[in-house]
DNA sequence: GCAAAACTTGACGTTTACGTAAACTGTAAA
DNA sequence: TTTACAGTTTACGTAAACGTCAAGTTTTGC
């Protein structure tokens, strides 16, 4: 119940000490300290920590994601707040849902490359050595 | 059939005239010249620059997408050559798929934020005037 | 209880991905 | 042809996201 010391968080989620460190100057995550002043990671810290990490390979700035977690931050008591979490979060559920479908064009984009070269490569070995030049489209 | 000056392509796709420079400098595209020295964009031109924008959108870096592109440029006669760039594309496909995955898990942290948001808005709602602080979590 | 290992806060350095300004050239319209 | 706008290269500037010391403090293992 401990909570673990950064070292052990950075091996666990494959960063450095200094990113996490920079995270929270940025404010995006405030871990306990013990009486010594070191910091210790809950569960939950870490959970964020993935959060961030996640968002981030996909483009989203750190000033982004710290949008994104001030509206999981934001006083729980003023309505209009909460109302204005709700709308940007609403937003990037949308970003996200359109960055998959790009993802999938992506991935079409290298199906058709892949699909191209495995063509070739069949010319090729039914062919035997002959060096014909096919069309370049 | 003349093709798209830069401009016109930077309009087209969202991005600065420096960005586009900037990619080509990289050598991650290379568009005709007029006779004045101009810059000439063809579909197949701005095709690739899609490809980079959609690439970097998904944080892969201009270095990662130059790669991805020389599989797409691989000369298409070395059979050697094809089997390197086919070993490429697929891991990259993997990558993209991991991507996609990371990209429902990072939908539903989103979502589960949002659905504390609304419990406690409705709770605000039926709750009337009075200010009570709620547990933090 | 003491050295070694891990942690702390600065603070400056580096890379990536462009922005921006300068100084010049090509192109289109009147 | 001149004028104004679009394009070209060169080069310095900058914001974001850390890396990398340095110098001191805390924790841990013997």
């Amino acid at each position: 119940m401990t909570g673990s010391s950064i070292s052990q968080v950075a091996d666990e989620l494959d960063i450095s000490t200094r990113t996490i460190r920079f995270y929270e100057e940025k404010g995006l995550i405030q871990p306990r300290r013990t009486t010594g002043n070191q910091r210790v990671y809950t569960p939950r810290n870490k959970a964020r920590l993935k959060l961030i990490i996640r968002g981030k390979r996909f483009g989203f700035s750190l000033d982004e994601i710290a949008e994104m977690i001030g509206m999981a931050d934001a006083d729980p008591n003023e309505l209009e707040q909460i109302e204005k979490s709700l709308r940007y979060g609403d937003a990037k559920l949308k970003e996200i849902r359109e960055r998959k479908k790009e993802l999938t064009l992506l991935e079409q984009d290298i199906l058709a490359v892949r699909d191209k070269l495995i063509k070739r490569k069949m010319e090729l070995e039914t062919m035997g050595t002959s060096t014909t030049k096919g069309e370049n489209e």
